[in-house]
DNA sequence: AACCGATATGCATCGTTGTACATATCCATT
DNA sequence: AATGGATATGTACAACGATGCATATCGGTT
């Protein structure tokens, strides 16, 4: 054995799901959220995150058909071409889900040193 | 709008990362480790989740060079053919993640009502 | 020495997801 | 009515992991 084995840290990935599609919602889309919200637009949101306006797009559609709901209000035409920002529901969610990431990740660093890090920074020739 | 959007839960996936890679570890090659220590092999493990042996075997040695440790010991030939069975590492691999693995899912449970479900729970035609 | 069932790997393929490109539509302002 | 920048969608292609198939190797038991 030997392999490099750099320090091993805790990942997390976490999403909402009616039980089958999965792709509901996530850290991705809720980072595309704050993103709108930030810069009025899918289209600026989308180039500020490198990720192309037609998967920005697709993602905030396939949210708000999965929930039932819309998270964004979007106006086209004008001198701007048009702009997007969040409903009610999508700012609450945004809030929500920022305050629900950082809980669970807290949890997830106290659970991590507490069951398994000692596991994991014993050198592996003491076995 | 108003589309189907069925009871919305909460989901997580766990994994250990050393930065880059992702697949280090996680539920599906803690699971997988579960039922060779169950089974006694790699093949009965991975039949049992269906999930054919080529891949179960690979995740083990991938999840082994990721970690720098050797979590199985195995053996070939003779009258059964051969066995896996768990190191001692292995063993504590798979009970700390198992404890971690609920530690974590406890406090996302716990997290969800506290910053999602009551927003998620509202119907939608109140807003 | 022959056997049998499990380990050990290569390789070709398939399905899902993301990325890129193309194009149509909208509409307040000028 | 002409303009420009953003929304709205289709489609095709690349990337990556998962799945399946084939095959070689091992070695205690009989």
């Amino acid at each position: 054995m030997k392999k490099k084995s750099g320090r091993v840290s805790p990942g997390i990935r976490l999403y909402l799901s009616d039980g089958g599609s999965e792709g509901m919602f996530g850290d991705g889309k809720w980072r595309l959220l704050r993103s709108v919200d930030e810069e009025g637009s899918i289209r600026k949101a989308a180039e500020k995150l490198g990720r192309g306006y037609r998967k920005a797009w697709g993602d905030i559609k396939r949210t708000e058909n999965a929930l039932g709901r819309k998270i964004v209000r979007k106006t086209r035409g004008g001198p701007t071409g048009g702009a997007t920002e969040l409903t009610e529901f999508g700012r609450e969610l945004l809030s929500g889900w920022q305050r629900y990431r950082e809980a669970v990740m807290e949890g997830m660093e106290g659970a991590f040193e507490l069951h398994l890090s000692g596991l994991l920074e014993r050198s592996e020739d003491e076995y």
